[in-house]
DNA sequence: TCTGGGGTCCTAGGACCC
DNA sequence: TCTGGGGTCCTAGGACCC
């Protein structure tokens, strides 16, 4: 393997962390002012706390709590299903406020971004700080939104910055104070340093931010790999990442899983599960006009151990008629009877643009051209009306789910009930198709 | 610490070739 | 046939992130 030598940044640089502060929970508030100074908490869907505001962390509630516990800690506290979709469109606007200020825009997450400042001094006619104070007030006028922000030499140290105080901070670390917020920084706080490296860390001694960076070269590069390396220059205020501004457009794999309780031994049941996961990740493969050459499927047992396999594909696709023989292959591989699963998934990767995808000599093209517009139309009734509005046969079984989520989980299920009685979408008026295979 | 779902990048090691 | 050096490509798995 040629290894590159880093390129490091010739010239000092300002760049800027901003972090929305309980993002979820703020743009709640935002909309519905009745919720303002109450604690309010997004994850009802999930049964775990996804954001809490902060008069909910007042109360000790924090993220990933179980909704069961929040109700002993903050009986008031309004629990709310997360709205990804609005929170989205916050996000949307959080970044255009951020461009007027700089085209380098980075959209890091739904709720974070960073930003290069460098060389804005002059057309703002006053210090980075300024600056990153006029982009704090904007986006609380604008938006209602509180969010905190950190300036620094790098990525790595904004984030420091950013997170140093919340909510509402506005931390600045030049170069000549970097040592003082490395230092009580316990090492496994920075970004991109996990528990194992931080373990290891551990082992040559080192437990602050600050240790770490004031190692020498040799140290770093001999027990290091990469990224750490990366990290560590980053630490010393040497930018090694950019700021990179091209939106996400494309992927480099797609996944789905969906865990459930109880685990299961039914075989069917346990395919259809993988089934729908495949058809999901397909649709969104779809959504983005990508096909995948290989496969992975995944089946995890209830001891979490879990099992995969890669399936090349002879042609990239995105449509699960395709991939049903292979998928009861590498099933069928992979499934041991009598054993509870608990979860299964799949990720579609090698993913191609759709256009480029070379079809064989024998193959049947009006066929294809026929199942294309299959799922096309496939796709906008999902569009239209959820998701799960048409599904392939084999993903029926899931259906036994909702009946084990019901309020009588404890009743035995029989196949035959499968298709029997309304569901949720027959009583709203909504089509019900199957497609066979 | 895990919860749960969706991602990215890096490394080591094997297969294969000249 | 063995030895050895060197390169590439691919894959599994690890680590980390939000």
């Amino acid at each position: 393997m040629t290894n590159q030598p880093l390129i490091i940044s010739s010239w000092p640089r300002a760049i800027l962390h901003l972090d929305a502060d309980a993002f979820f929970a703020s743009c709640e508030q935002a909309i519905h002012p009745e919720l303002r100074g109450k604690p309010v908490i997004c994850g009802k869907e999930r049964g775990i706390v996804a954001a809490a505001s902060y008069e909910a962390k007042a109360r000790g509630v924090s993220r990933g709590v179980r909704l069961s516990d929040v109700k002993k800690l903050c009986p008031d506290a309004i629990i709310l299903p997360s709205d990804y979709e609005t929170y989205s469109l916050f996000s949307v606007r959080m970044f255009e406020i951020l461009r007027r200020f700089s085209p380098d825009v980075e959209e890091y997450s739904i709720d974070e971004a960073f930003v290069d400042l460098t060389g804005l001094r002059r057309s703002f006619h006053g210090p980075y700080d300024s600056i990153a104070l006029k982009m704090q007030e904007t986006i609380e006028q604008e938006l209602g939104l509180s969010v905190s922000v950190g300036v620094s030499l790098s990525k790595v140290l904004a984030k420091i910055g950013s997170k140093h105080k919340k909510p509402h901070g506005l931390t600045m670390i030049p170069g000549r104070d970097i040592h003082l917020f490395l230092e009580k920084l316990p090492v496994e706080k920075v970004w991109g340093i996990g528990p194992n490296t931080a373990a290891y860390l551990g082992k040559h001694g080192i437990t602050t931010a600050l240790q770490f960076a004031q190692q020498d070269e040799r140290f770093v590069t001999t027990y290091l790999s990469k990224p750490y390396q990366e990290i560590w220059h980053e630490l010393n205020g040497r930018s090694v990442y950019p700021v990179t501004t091209e939106t996400k457009s494309s992927y480099q794999s797609i996944s789905k899983a969906k865990t459930f309780t109880p685990p299961s031994t039914d075989e069917a049941f346990v395919f259809a599960q993988l089934s729908k996961n495949l058809e999901n990740a397909c649709i969104k493969a779809r959504r983005y006009h990508l096909a995948a050459q290989r496969l992975v499927i995944f089946l995890r047992q209830q001891d979490y151990r879990s099992t995969g396999a890669e399936l090349k594909l002879s042609r990239p696709t995105a449509y699960p008629v395709e991939l049903y023989t292979l998928l009861r292959e590498g099933f069928r591989d992979l499934y041991r009877p009598n054993t509870p699963y608990r979860q299964t998934g799949v990720v579609l990767s090698g993913l191609v643009a759709e256009s480029s995808v070379q079809y064989g000599l024998f193959e049947d093209i009006a066929k294809i051209d026929r199942m294309a517009k299959v799922y096309a139309s496939i796709d906008e009734l999902s569009q239209k009306y959820g998701k799960h509005a048409v599904q392939h046969g084999a993903s029926l079984p899931t259906k036994l789910q909702a009946q084990h989520e019901g309020e009588r989980g404890d009743v035995p299920v029989r196949r035959g009930d499968l298709f029997k009685g309304e569901n949720k979408r027959q009583r709203l008026g909504l089509p019900m198709l199957h497609i066979k295979v």
